[in-house]
DNA sequence: ACCGTTCCTGTTAGCGTTATCGCGAAAGGG
DNA sequence: CCCTTTCGCGATAACGCTAACAGGAACGGT
């Protein structure tokens, strides 16, 4: 033993373990053990002097040992798209600091490509790393097939995904949202929308396209053909030059913050001015919104509150509910600034 | 045993380990994991079929009972500030993408706070759950007195750090950007460049006022008073309306884009014309900024190359290289837009 | 006085993997 | 042909922790 020839415990080179600590307080290791996991199963004079002994050898349990023994790891998984983009690096924010108030802590697995074998991977690396559960930030259609081949034995819930999958799921109306951008552009006079959508992919924009249209059809206005951009402010540009280049659209619904961007430069470029001739609305409100030129009038998704569901319906799986709840809506709100307005007819 | 009663090995209910593998393979528990870890030591022959055994009964190594013996568990701790925001996304982004090819998994800790303690608690976190190495992403002054206290046996590295640190740092060379914005207003003819700059415990805010700073005493010009911002489109502008009302002012150097956003925002309100009037160079270069109106000259940072420089700094310390690279700097670049042009004096 | 009960602590036996040593067989060297 | 060396594999013993059981002491009710 290391410990008989330290002579003491002062120059420790070894990190303390659970037996050195029960030698030093006078006890064996089991109590020391429910000192640390079941404090109130042990005489308060004992725990004392147990809490001594770890202070004074500086001892941190063991974390692979514990799982080893109790199967569980206090790890939870995220698999996620680019956490570069807004949306996923705000949910994954939120998933960590909602998971640490629990006690869990969060590994990553970020994805290049978007497919089944990509998820599967990316679900498989985190796994073999013995997460007590997984959470899924893929908000692509093609995602949906990873996500009905999972390891029926690992705990998943995923964000943002579509209707038809086996996991519990957390996401932002987006219907919902839609349809408050669709209303508030119809209700300032406008005839009809224009839509700027996302990649056709993406749960989420085919969610913003479905409200869309939904108002326009439901109110009996002409729905034009939507157009879909990437979510770059690049596309937006692209994108709305066409628009701009087309004297009846005097309304546009974008897919997104940084597209609606780019619709406001090609609209200045071609000479229409925001919110006279032309109004804009984007979703997401990214930090940047209030501050386009015009401000933007904006859907604004809570993801901090999708990240705390997500973590939630995560427990609950954890936990063993099969029959938990399957779906957790969040509201969005519309924000409105200064890129919507009356349409000033010649 | 599970497996008796299963009768094969079809049905299974408990996964498989080791010693499954080994019986169906008729092989010692010893043989299957030389299989695993030194495929070279074992014969062709007996590799194969311990290899279908694998196979079959879908054997995965568990990771805690590996990291129990062997010490090392295969993943990284990453702390990081706010990871919502643009430099601390794209380098966790990063990081975690590099960590990968080496087989490393990542495990986050972002901060709410930023002083010693929650650092400390940050990286206790993590080590707690045995991670081999810690990337700490916390660009503040506050977060040196942190990075002075950890705990010598954890091999540590910083992104984005001062210069008295006890541990290695890579980052982009803050003050070389600086420096090259400033020279290129100089060098369009602007008498002298005003700053808005970052919070002031920021070590990259006080990296680019450095650069900045020397090269107008360099150049023998008048050094105004810089301003500070929080890297809010906000305090952009409305720091940026102080320097719209002083006519002296014709060319500004931001600390970040979505400051340089504001302040754009801000001289179009009080009719002063960009690049006409007042130049505006930015700092990130996120993907917005070449939509912006107009779109913003500004210094490119490649925080991919920081987190992978950062990744191989902490691979050199596990390794237990005590001598390896103490600091990698990478260099900025300037990419010119729209937003910086000659004065047009009246 | 006796018999549950409850409280507190210890003993034993793993959890699933790899380090280490050992042994027989095959291979190389004189 | 004998003596080393290498190769391929197995047996055993940890790694550090907790589940499960066991047992003694103290307590209260009959």
């Amino acid at each position: 033993m290391a410990t008989a020839s330290d002579g003491g415990a002062r120059p420790r080179s070894r990190p303390a373990v659970l037996g050195d600590v029960a030698a030093l307080a006078g006890v064996s290791a089991m109590t020391v053990s429910r000192v640390l996991n079941t404090p109130h199963r042990v005489r308060a004079e004992t725990r004392a002097r147990v809490l001594a002994a770890v202070r004074e050898l500086d001892y941190w349990p063991n974390s692979a040992a514990r799982q080893l023994v109790t199967g569980r790891s206090g790890v939870l998984g995220v698999v996620s798209i680019d956490t570069t983009l807004y949306g996923p690096a705000s949910t994954l924010y939120c998933i960590e600091q909602t998971a640490r108030l629990s006690g869990y802590t969060v590994s990553i697995a970020s994805l290049s490509a978007l497919n089944r074998r990509s998820i599967e991977e990316g679900v498989h690396r985190l796994r073999s790393q013995s997460v007590d559960g997984v959470i899924i930030v893929a908000p692509h259609e093609s995602a949906a097939d990873g996500l009905r081949h999972l390891p029926p034995d690992l705990p998943v819930v995923a964000v943002d995904a579509g209707e038809d999958i086996p996991v519990p799921v957390a996401m932002v109306d987006q219907r919902a949202g839609a349809i408050r951008a669709t209303r508030h552009l119809l209700s300032l006079g406008h005839e009809t929308v224009w839509h700027v959508g996302g990649p056709a992919d993406w749960i989420d924009a085919s969610g913003r396209i479905e409200g869309w249209r939904g108002v326009l059809e439901a109110e009996g206005r002409s729905v034009p053909e939507p157009l879909r951009g990437d979510w770059s402010p690049r596309s937006g540009h692209q994108l709305g030059r066409r628009l701009a280049a087309d004297p009846s659209v005097t309304a546009v619904f974008v897919g997104n913050d940084q597209m609606a961007l780019g619709v406001l430069r090609a609209m200045r470029e071609s000479g229409r001015r925001v919110p006279e001739d032309v109004s804009v609305v984007g979703f997401d409100d990214i930090p940047e919104s209030a501050y386009f030129w015009p401000p933007l009038t904006t859907v604004r998704q809570d993801f901090r509150e999708v990240g705390r569901h997500a973590f939630h319906l995560l427990l609950d799986r954890m936990a063993g509910d099969e029959e938990g709840e399957r779906r957790r809506l969040v509201e969005p709100d519309l924000v409105v600034r200064e890129s919507t307005g009356t349409p000033q007819r010649p």
